[in-house]
This record gives structure tokens, sequence and C-alpha cells, in this order.
DNA sequence: TTTTAGTGACTGGCTAGACAGTTATGGAAG
DNA sequence: CTTCCATAACTGTCTAGCCAGTCACTAAAA
């Protein structure tokens, strides 16, 4: 077998991205990408066939590691408004820990350089807080709303939520408290 | 006096741009936004020094047509949920009438190219909304919540359901509502 | 005649991605 | 154990294409 790819230097490559696309856009250029990873640039196209790829992959992992987050150390199966208000707390507090990964996602989900199929796949990655938000759901007075819309405005919410807390960090933990109840008095 | 400038050209650059926008992203070539609004490239740079300029000018108008839309025919004094409804209702049948419009406008908002000036005028232009929203706000469970707080989880509720509605057209009416009851359940 | 809009060819700067040559890796053959 | 080889990663330069904005000129208005 030949040389295997640096797994350090991907990582790199996606973080610098991270914080690229935060500080120009999207329109940020795969050198200064690849200068802010310490590579260079020729060797961001042997990781990441075109820009756009590179894009989608750090989109997916992006929504891969915040819906990990929010449901880590969590039950599947308890629906109470503590278990719930649990996860909304850990989605906060990943928001918050990681500003730019929530400003780089917010950026990537509005360019359409991200594919249908990438959308598909992360929306995958919420799955298990769907379930959750379905129960709920079913269960309150917007049972006859459909599931999508439900997800979409406590997604909103949620996004809300995060851009305050960030822009006022002192009152995070009220402010998480506060879009929190909002939340839950839309579902139940 | 020499020539006037055409309003016409003015509106057609902002209407070209709008839809090369929600089709290409905020990368669309100036000179295809020119051929859209059929006059050549250079003229475009006659009626907006910088592609910036033309953006944000595009960003202002829109949130202020929006604005008008939204709270057209209504009277500022009376603070009932079916007025509140009212307003709810024009503002969504305006995103719906002009789905083009919207989608601009969720671009623009996450563009770096809008100043933070544009931005204050924007906000500025949706003031009435303000005002009807924070005596909403003052009366209910979130009487403790900052007004900026509560507008943007209002905002983003909105978004949510203007986005369903053009997405699923056909019960437009009953997401609206469903839209407004989960809304209104946030604040009251 | 003055002033400013209209016009479209032009340009300078920038950038995604290609590419040709180099180097690390690990297995196979002796 | 040593040599050799096949493979694929690594690298920096290069280029073709694109695009915002310019400019020299013309047309119209007053």
């Amino acid at each position: 077998m030949p040389r295997a790819r640096s797994d350090d230097k991907r990582s790199a490559i996606l973080a610098a991205a991270t914080h690229l696309i935060v500080a120009q856009g999207l329109g940020a250029p795969t050198m200064g990408i690849a200068r802010q990873a310490g590579i260079p640039n020729g060797s961001l196209f042997t990781y990441f066939p075109t820009k756009a790829a590179l894009f989608n992959q750090l989109y997916l992992e992006l929504k891969q590691e915040m819906a990990a987050a929010a449901t880590a150390n969590v039950e599947q199966s308890d629906f109470s408004r503590e278990h719930f208000f649990q996860i909304w707390h850990n989605w906060m507090h990943w928001a918050v820990a990681f500003p730019e990964k929530r400003k780089a996602l917010t950026q990537l989900d509005v360019s359409d350089a991200i594919t249908p199929e990438t959308r598909a796949a992360a929306h995958r990655a919420m799955r298990p807080l769907g379930a959750l938000i379905e129960h709920c759901r079913a269960a309150g007075p917007m049972s006859k709303v459909p599931a999508g819309f439900v997800a979409m405005l406590l997604n909103a919410a949620a996004d809300a939520t995060m851009v305050f807390m960030t822009q006022d960090p002192k009152h995070a933990r009220r402010h998480c408290k506060d879009g929190f109840d909002a939340a839950w008095r839309m579902l139940s």
C-alpha cells in the first residue's frame, strides 16, 4: 500500500474552511483555506476534488456533529419536558461553544453549492431529534400540523436562540431557557 | 437640467437582480443582471456605483416593501388577536405572491455585502410591526424576555411559515393559520 | 453649449483546478 | 535483510476563464 492520507490535514482543511467562511463568506478562495490549514493549495484537491465537494462535506460533518452534541447522553424513550430541555440545552451549548461552526452552517445552508443529496444526508443525521419532536407534536395542539412544518418551526426557534445567546453570552443561560419555554409553548 | 435617469431601468435592474440571485446566488455576475434587465452592462454602474451598493439597495427596498405589505390597511392602536392575524396574513400573502423576493431576501440577509447601516435602515422599516409585538409581549409570559429576542423568534417563525407555504401552496391557507397559532401561543 | 446618461469593448486582478515532477509507503522478490 | 517496484499522496507553478469596474465616446436634454 502507498502513502495514506493524513486525517490531520483533512481536519485542518475543514477547520480552516469553517474559519474562513465565517470571515469572508463562501467566496473565500481555496488558496486562503489551504494557507490557513498550513498546506500548499494543491494538496487541498487531493483531499477534496472540488471546492463544492469540500463545502458539501463540511456542511454534512458540521450538521452531524451538531446533532450528535444535542442528543449525547440522553435516552431515546423519554418524552418528558425535562428530557426535552436537556436536549435543547445540549444543542444550545454546542452552538455557544463553537460559534464559528454555527455561523458557517447558516452560510452553507443557503448556498446552492450544497446538493439535495447532502441535504438529505444531513436531515437523516437529525433523525433522532425528529422522533422526539414527532412524539411531542402528536400530543399537543399541533397534532394536525405536518411534522415537517413543526420541525421547521422548532429549528427556526433554536436558530434564533443560538444567535441571541451568542450575541449576548452574558445572559446565555436565561436566553437558553426563554427560547426553550417559547418553543415548548408552541407545541404543547 | 441634463438627461434624467430612468426609473424604469432602475427598477428593471433591481428586478433582474432579484431573479438572478434566486437562480444563481449572490455570485450572479453583474453582466448577467444587466442582460436580464435589458440594458448594457455599463449602464448598471450609472445606477449603482458597485455591486455591493446594488445589493444593499435591493435588500433595503425589499424589506421596506415587505413591511409595507404587512402593515397595509391596518390600524396602529388595535392590539387584538384578530388584528395581529390580519397583519400576519398580509405578511404571508406577500411572501407567497412574490416568492423570489422572499428568497432573495434570505440570501441577502446572510451576505456580508450588506452593511450595518443598511441593516439598521431595514430594521427601522419594520418599526410599526415592532411596536405591535412589543405590546403583545409585555402582556404575556415573555414580559421579562428582551424585545429583540421576541422579535427574532417571531421573525423566525414567520420565515419558516413562508417557506412552508411556498413549498406547499395547496394548503397555504392552513399553514398560514397554523404558523400564526404557533407564534401566538409563543407570546401569550 | 453644457451636462449627464447611455454604450459596449476593454482590462487588470483574481481564482479554481490542472499538471508534471517528486517523495513516502509498504509489500514482494531475491 | 536488502533492493526494487507500484502506487498514490505531495507540491508549487501555471493557465484559462471569468468578472467588477473603467473609459472614450455618443446621444439626448435643457
